[in-house]
DNA sequence: AAAACTAAAATTGTTTACAAAATAGAAAAT
DNA sequence: ATTTTCTATTTTGTAAACAATTTTAGTTTT
């Protein structure tokens, strides 16, 4: 049953991810350990494991003595991050334009290239996985070793429900055009420029993001070349 | 042995987290579990959960079957801690002016004026505290769940530096006038001024720090009113 | 003397068993 | 009929034993 690699706990935590993002645990669900040890073939100790790490990543609640719930799937949180990220870009714009070289340009070109490759066979995992290649490359030309870690972590929240198949419906033409642009910024040494397109990169995701889950109208907002983009429109209270 | 309350792994983490603080364990040492248990009287379950906690928390580092590490924060991974906390100020200072109320505007001023009671007793502990509390607060006014405990998460790991006496050394009397200012700006609802001086006041901690721990001539600049406060001067590389 | 292999010890990962607490349900009291 | 209290069951918290992996030290080989 266990086909997983490496640590148990890794693996609880992935299948117990996949149980609640596909709704086969509802939201404020009492979670088991014992019964959710037994069905995924392993004991308790890598279940509260999972269940500590998965507290976290802000997937459930944990109330001492009385178990961990499925939290509800929070759009709030989600929404926090992207506006996290977004504001962390200011770093990554600053610094990136003084440390990026004709080599590490042309792999994020090539990492477009295969994205537009990727749209084009409708292939969204693909294109999931290139666009974190893209991002984490883009990060790492930051003088900042903790952004790239960091980053990544906020990432793998959204992660969670991106894998529902949120936002990786539409706007992958878009979201690829817009990288097309950060390239150009970034080798154009605009920093300026680059950080207003990186955030308007990550809130365009955000938007994207909350028409996908139906908590924003396609038609509500067109973010397009307007200057703040922050949350006057876009933001949700839950 | 066990006097605290409540569940022995919290019990656990906050001893972990006093033995790391008061640099009894150093930093990158190995943290055995087995005896860390038998110091505490517990067994490894709990040693266990504390661990991934504090991992959390931003105070240890756990690598897979290897064990888990007193985080280890070099020079480089400071300054990339403060910069990142500097441009996270941007949120907090957009969304703080929105969410105070008088009531917190009280708190506040309650804790400026404890910290000044603290720095004439030359009480750093209490001040740093305080300080703590100060910016959890602020940072609690933005409506962003997430960038409270990131902050404090980052907060944790310079906090290791400070507490060897580092920077509680100069500019408490500094620090605090900043903090006023902080607050004026926030009740004014300057959203702008704001963001200036959190990293303004953010900065110069850095700079306060790399000076305290000899990294920086404590005239080599003065960041006062000048507008770029990001690295031109301040960053140091190693 | 240095490098590579081997075996023993130490350490983490996992399971099983036990203790403490919380929940649920039935009997008793009001 | 409702509330309360008690007991039985379930569930979490902790401990101790077991398995798998890594580290260490010693030995051999080049």
């Amino acid at each position: 049953m266990n086909s997983d690699r490496s640590s148990l706990g890794d693996y609880v935590q992935r299948e117990l991810e996949r149980l609640i993002l596909r709704g086969v645990l509802k939201p404020g669900e009492h979670i088991k350990e014992q019964s959710l040890a037994a069905k995924l073939g392993v004991s308790r100790g890598p279940v509260r494991e999972a269940c500590r790490a998965l507290q976290r990543a802000g997937l459930v609640d944990i109330i001492p003595h009385r178990g961990v719930f499925v939290r509800d799937v929070d759009l709030r949180d989600a929404t926090d991050v992207f506006d996290i990220r977004a504001e962390l870009c200011g770093i990554v714009a600053r610094e990136a334009v003084h440390n990026v070289s004709p080599k590490w340009a042309r792999v994020l070109a090539g990492l477009i290239e295969r994205m537009d490759e990727a749209a084009r066979r409708k292939d969204a995992d693909s294109y999931l996985e290139l666009n974190l290649e893209f991002h984490a490359t883009l990060y790492g030309l930051a003088d900042n070793r903790r952004i790239v870690a960091l980053d990544r972590a906020l990432g793998n929240e959204l992660l969670v429900y991106r894998r529902r198949g949120l936002a990786s419906g539409g706007g992958i033409e878009m979201s690829n055009r817009e990288h097309r642009q950060i390239l150009a910024a970034l080798v154009d040494g605009d920093a300026e420029e680059l950080e207003r397109l990186l955030k308007l990169h990550i809130s365009g995701g955000k938007l994207r993001f909350l028409i996908a889950i139906g908590a924003a109208e396609p038609d509500s907002v067109s973010p397009s070349e307007t200057g703040d983009l922050n949350h006057p429109t876009t933001r949700v209270n839950q």
